[in-house]
DNA sequence: ACTGATTAAGAAATCGATTTCGTAGTCGGA
DNA sequence: TCCGACTACGAAATCGATTTCTTAATCAGT
């Protein structure tokens, strides 16, 4: 049977309230070093635990986070991949980066649970309502938008994933794709290339960490004098520019994009890096069977995911809201050579 | 402010406790039609949600599941892979894909909610006692043993995941990975290939559900009258074997070693599937970019998972320990040809 | 030695829903 | 008409820790 904080005072000659004083930890209290100890002793002997269902109650605060995991599930559509498809496998990628991500900073922080919202269906407010003390949520900015909306001016404290520009009130983590997608020109800038295309679905596909991507290329050529060209989303396209001598790298905006334009340039006969450099975006799970090596922008998934948490965390404990961007790196790899 | 059970009651002229017995639904208490009626009225015109850690007080349920991630954490080691690594994408993706699995359920299901452990560290025990009314127990089976065998006589209800065998009293969910061999090598079988090596880390590597899928192997090479071969696990043994005409066809015990199989094929000049047909396992993220499309035997993480959210469920309602064996599925590409 | 301030610890209220009795009132059968 | 059986509902106990409010004891300073 579960030992109670009563037995506990018993055991230590004193009462529950100076047994609750004890272990709260909480200082303001007078309590005599004697008693306290021997309140410590007895709790250790008999192995109290807490109730924790009985302590929510009382302090209003439950010792959990909340994750909204919005996108997860495996019969979603894809959203995030542009104009390659390939299944749900890379948002569950992502969603298991985020999780790792999540479980790293849960257990550096000793923050007890993290409760997960299955992603559609009714409002998280309803599920989670006094089960969390703050949310996170993660979702792609597209459909995430209207739920962050939905929850603005609500009473708990919210951390917002993949987004920049959150609700007022709320806190927000993402991965700066801008200066992913400059870094990523910028090594074949280096390499010598000048004549660099921009492969993906552009303003068509309307997915703002898409376009930030490509913002970024552009910045990066602009900067470097050399011609910014219009995007690229067809393979055959593609295989044209670069027999007429229009491109001699290409940087694609995730890496399955890239594996595309591997597939296409192989079949016209032509190869990677030998005929074209190209650099991707995401360094996927086997980016490094793609063209031999994937040269590509490491994008931090995981790292947002924990740096989420601890935003989180200090907004529990009356932190105002920030924002925070996260820089990703270059991994090099062997598809992107000199000129 | 939130609205209690009393103001309800006040509203409905009733007692707290008609409102308690009309909007917990349980049958067997008598209340008069018109009275619920009056009730459920006066509760949703007030917005009145119950409070849960009150009720987690009065009940002792939380309405809660558990979920141990083990294995989940960017800083682990990749110990289902073989003699292949590639950082930890490969957990992530399984993990990924068994988050999905656990909302796709949950949602179902209606559970208000997934509880997750984050592992490593401090005994799951301590941190979701009094949190969760069930466990579902995700760790691969190397280091997740010593937890279920922790766990053992626990009082709560638990569901491991990734094993066959769980310690008595608990329930299990997994992969059939023998009849998944088997699957993968009577595909090869029917495409007229006799000669078919196990590519794969042999006894040595000592991962059970790796040991599963050659078990597999050779039950349908015995059954179909081919030669069994000893396993090989390195890439130039197998070019070697490949030379010598000893081997037509190879079964990669995963994804990941399939695509080892390539590089080490292609290097030596030979290609897939015109030199040596292959198959691979768990239809990993990508696998349709190796080879130009790895067949490969589909490993069912989410459905894994969604199954065992179902066994904890039925098990929270009393039901007894039981075992299940998901069966893998065959995904027919392009790397394996008739002979 | 006396007084006001301070320390130490306990009694009791509290958090909000659930659930067990207990008590009117109602119904049907003799 | 009277008596059990049943129905409908409420009063109050309960879950277990926290926290406020008191009271008793101790202390420092004159």
């Amino acid at each position: 049977m579960k030992v109670k904080i009563t037995e506990v005072a018993l055991a230590a000659g004193v009462s529950s309230a100076t047994v609750s004083k004890v272990l709260s930890g909480r200082t303001g209290y007078a309590v005599h070093a004697a008693t306290a100890e021997r309140v410590r002793q007895a709790a250790l002997h008999l192995g109290y635990v807490p109730d924790v269902a009985a302590r929510n109650l009382r302090t209003g605060r439950t010792g959990q986070l909340g994750v909204v995991l919005e996108a997860v599930g495996s019969s979603e559509p894809d959203s995030l991949l542009g104009g390659v498809t390939a299944g749900s496998a890379v948002r569950r990628t992502f969603d298991g980066a985020i999780m790792a991500g999540l479980n790293d900073a849960a257990r550096e922080l000793e923050v007890p649970a993290l409760v997960v919202y299955p992603g559609g269906g009714k409002p998280p407010a309803s599920y989670l309502d006094g089960r969390v003390d703050g949310l996170l949520i993660s979702c792609d900015p597209l459909r995430g938008h209207e739920l962050l909306e939905a929850m603005r001016g609500a009473a708990l404290p919210i951390v917002a994933l993949w987004t920049e520009n959150p609700p007022p009130g709320m806190s927000a983590v993402d991965v700066d794709h801008q200066a992913g997608g400059a870094l990523a020109t910028q090594h074949l800038l280096g390499l010598g290339h000048h004549r660099i295309a921009f492969y993906g679905g552009g303003e068509a596909s309307g997915v703002e960490h898409f376009r930030r991507r490509e913002f970024g290329y552009r910045q990066a050529m602009l900067a470097a004098g050399a011609p910014v060209q219009k995007a690229i989303h067809e393979g055959a396209l593609l295989v044209e520019a670069v027999r007429r001598g229009e491109v001699s790298a290409v940087f694609a905006e995730t890496d399955l994009a890239a594996a595309a334009v591997v597939q296409a340039l192989s079949r016209a006969g032509l190869s990677v890096p030998g005929d074209v450099s190209l650099v991707g975006f995401d360094d996927i799970l086997g980016a490094e069977y793609i063209a031999g090596g994937l040269t590509t922008i490491y994008h931090p998934a995981a790292e947002m995911a924990a740096e989420g948490v601890h935003t989180l965390m200090r907004r529990i404990q009356g932190e105002p809201a920030s924002q925070l961007l996260l820089p990703p790196h270059l991994i090099v790899r062997r598809s992107a050579q000199k000129r």
